[in-house]
DNA sequence: CTAAAATGCGAGCGATTGCTCACATTGTCT
DNA sequence: AGACAATGTGAGCAATCGCTCGCATTTTAG
């Protein structure tokens, strides 16, 4: 397997008709995934699952990574916008209060569609093109650390970026792990209040 | 690639030659997954670089995730190993000491061997006998969990398995996305008091 | 209606991979 | 020294995979 690079569709589809291939087979692509796991995702697999030609299939995806690529890219306009959206609505609450709503939409968020979403986090290879999941990561970060030098006088840091990024660590993993491993305490509200308990306690602000 | 089942070898070495030989292979496994990552490991890359023939390695280890298996065994020990003796030697220090001592162990562990530790984390596929790299998280979690309810009176928390979680993951989360984005801020003072910060904040015990 | 463009098809090529097996070499034991 | 076990060898098989290409079908445009 030549590494591959490019992950840009070669064609554009145009028709009504192949928008719907392309849109079924990034469908079947999720499906796949999620069934067979990063390794037993193949080019044959998607095109049958799609239900369209391995032909047709080159036509919009260059090559395996593109497939993984679009999907990832979906992933990260959806959630991206989610928590854009909410970041700025809860910018002006008490602090407790925007934590605990940021922390949920986190968990909503890994909520969606947790098998992919544990795929493509765990298994994905993160190299080359792929590693764009990683942008999430820095758009959140870059909002986080900007709401909280906005509000510095209220809170008990001396490093905004440092404390953005340990916040950012610390509720993703806490959402994440428990996905993983408890994916039924994500509706436990006590795992909601124990994550925003840890935020407001670093930050030295009122607990509610 | 038919799914495989057993990672166990399929016979002992019995001789010091033969044990130069797997652990040959061992080696030659963890430099070809740290420069080609998990897709480019094959068994004949592993066979030539360790300067053995594709028959030797298989008769010591049956399949290709045999060999990442014992990588990631060894892994665990080690680290295990460590965390075990730390997290006693600690066991009666004030809460703050204890916190930075595991939280520059958990950093030291990342240093190790920081390329494969990030492909055995990032790249490796996470299923069937790969997950006993949760035994690692498990064996962790029970330790800091016991540790916390052996002091609970001190501490500003309620359900100590639900502290335990909390903090293993914002921890682990830290020094790794730290080693994975910044690796040179690993040897940074402050991200070490940063992590302490939010530990002894969090459970409500002195500082320092 | 007709020509061109867009889309869909799938047999199968070339390359690679995991792995076997028949055999050669080295080590151990008596 | 001889016999047997342990270890080492690598050509190559069977299977799989990513991907191409020549062609059929459908849609669009004039």
């Amino acid at each position: 397997m030549p590494r591959q690079v490019r992950t840009t569709p070669r064609k554009q589809p145009r028709q009504t008709r192949s928008k719907e291939t392309v849109a079924t087979i990034l469908a079947a692509t999720s499906r796949v995934l999620k069934k067979r796991g990063y390794d037993g995702l193949t080019t044959n697999a998607v095109a049958d699952v799609a239900g369209v030609s391995i032909g047709s299939l080159y036509q919009y995806f260059p090559n395996k990574e593109a497939l993984v690529a679009g999907l990832i890219e979906h992933h990260i306009e959806t959630v991206n916008r989610a928590i854009l959206t909410e970041l700025t609505r809860v910018a002006t609450l008490p602090m407790a209060q925007a934590a605990r709503a940021v922390i949920e939409l986190t968990i909503t968020a890994h909520a969606v569609d947790p098998g992919l979403h544990a795929v493509l986090t765990e298994q994905v290879p993160r190299i080359g093109k792929l590693a764009k999941l990683r942008q999430l990561d820095e758009i959140v970060h870059r909002m986080v650390a900007g709401l909280l030098a906005h509000r510095k006088a209220e809170l008990a840091i001396r490093d905004v970026e440092l404390a953005a990024f340990v916040l950012v660590s610390a509720i993703e993993a806490i959402v994440h792990r428990a996905a993983l491993l408890y994916p039924e305490r994500l509706r436990d509200p006590r795992l909601v209040d124990e994550a925003t308990l840890i935020v407001t306690r670093y930050l030295g602000v009122a607990e509610n």
